[in-house]
DNA sequence: CGCGGATTTGACCTAGTTCAATAAACGTGG
DNA sequence: CCACGTTTATTGAACTAGGTCAAATCCGCG
């Protein structure tokens, strides 16, 4: 049971001002000024994958910025079961509740190494407070998790094993830059689309002996945009 | 094919300063002072059941308060399959992503007869700009928003038959003061715990059969709760 | 009373689970 | 760099929950 390791990966203190990704998240609208108004440290984080961001439950004390990579907010249930709810990529915040004053409602762990920033509440709050320029933006990023939570439940929660996973390796797709999708362990598939492990893994090789999808190297794989497509429409 | 025939439940305009249950709503925290930047009119609606608040993809000029009743949000997919993402009571914003400037995510309906408050996009976004208080309250909507997307996902959407209909039995128990539970159609139903009709009336059934619920009148139900979140946990 | 939609029930069938065994992949220390 | 233990993925065979198709019943309503 490792708490987060999270003090181990302290890169130093993040110039927001000089953001190479400014434009994609939370303070793309700031100016000069606001930046004045930021006390508190804004720390830059490299995390490698299996690292916990937080926990669910855990009493919100910051809010991350995705700046590179990937996370999972992972959601369990009473009876022990797992499901992961959502998948936070470069410009995605976590931890959004802590700004309405909750706890984290997920937990939150690195599946890809992430480099992250952690925007104290109270940096947050006074500049929501003081400038109206991050309201906006704030606004835009409940919006995103909201639609992305709807996507996650009507495409990756609806229909036959084989379209749920044609539609994950498109939405996979979308998340790396290069054409390539490097697909996740088979359990955590599970936890996505609601099935076994079993059933993943079985998916995963009808999809490889169809030539729906190519694996160059382990788990990364050349899609056929074409054929999945069509699978997950209902072929 | 309706379209949205709201224009014939207008009752007048809302008098938001003397609202029964503005400490539940958007407006909660607003002062006398507020009020005076409400220039366009808040309108208040009585909807009957089946009634379209608005289409997916509308363009988004209003969000809307439900002031009593139940909403469902559906969304559909590409293949014509239909999801219901959220079920929307007394409190609850039906439409925040218009706030995001963005247009509707999903259709909305009216599933039992609905007061509902229209609040123009222009009378939000201008409180927002011009008085803090408003903040607050938005953020709590939009965590609450999503915190019913997730808990949708793994309560209703994990699980056997049994379990996300013993889930959904609780959950709806929750909506209405009296102890009892108004199920919704079998159709609705499945479009909730992704099933089909039939596997929604089995169940409902087995249910009834066993003394889990006891139907009072025409799909209104008595509730034991014991048995039903023993259903719920794996039983 | 008779019509149209929703619900229930039945019989059959298949997609996906379960349980169990095997085989890769991966990190670790020699 | 290789042997070894641990984890993770794959595959098989048997089983079952839930889907499918079709018929029967119920219900509100003009």
């Amino acid at each position: 049971m490792r708490r987060s390791q999270i003090e181990a990966a302290w890169l130093g203190k993040a110039e927001c001002r000089t953001c190479a990704i400014r434009d994609l998240v939370l303070f793309a609208d700031l100016q000069e000024a606001d930046f004045q108004l930021i006390h508190l440290p804004v720390e830059e984080l490299m995390l490698d994958a299996g690292t916990t961001l937080y926990h669910s439950g855990d009493e919100g004390v910051a809010a991350f910025t995705i700046r590179s990579g990937l996370v999972k907010l992972v959601q369990y249930l009473p009876d022990g079961n797992r499901r992961i709810v959502r998948l936070l990529r470069a410009g995605d915040v976590a931890g959004l509740e802590v700004l309405a004053g909750r706890p984290y409602e997920h937990a939150a762990q690195v599946l890809q190494t992430a480099l992250v920033c952690r925007l104290p509440r109270e940096v947050v709050e006074r500049l929501n407070r003081e400038t109206p320029r991050l309201h906006r933006q704030l606004m835009n990023k409940w919006s995103d998790s909201l639609r992305l939570a709807d996507e996650w439940l009507t495409e990756l929660n609806t229909g036959t094993a084989r379209q749920r996973m044609a539609r994950l390796f498109v939405h996979l797709s979308g998340l790396s830059e290069d054409g390539l999708c490097r697909m996740l362990g088979r359990e955590d598939v599970g936890a996505i689309l609601s099935l076994t492990t079993e059933t993943s893994s079985r998916t995963v090789a009808e999809f490889k002996r169809l030539g729906v999808v190519q694996e160059i190297r382990p788990n990364t794989f050349r899609l056929d945009r074409g054929q999945l497509d069509a699978i997950a429409a209902g072929g």
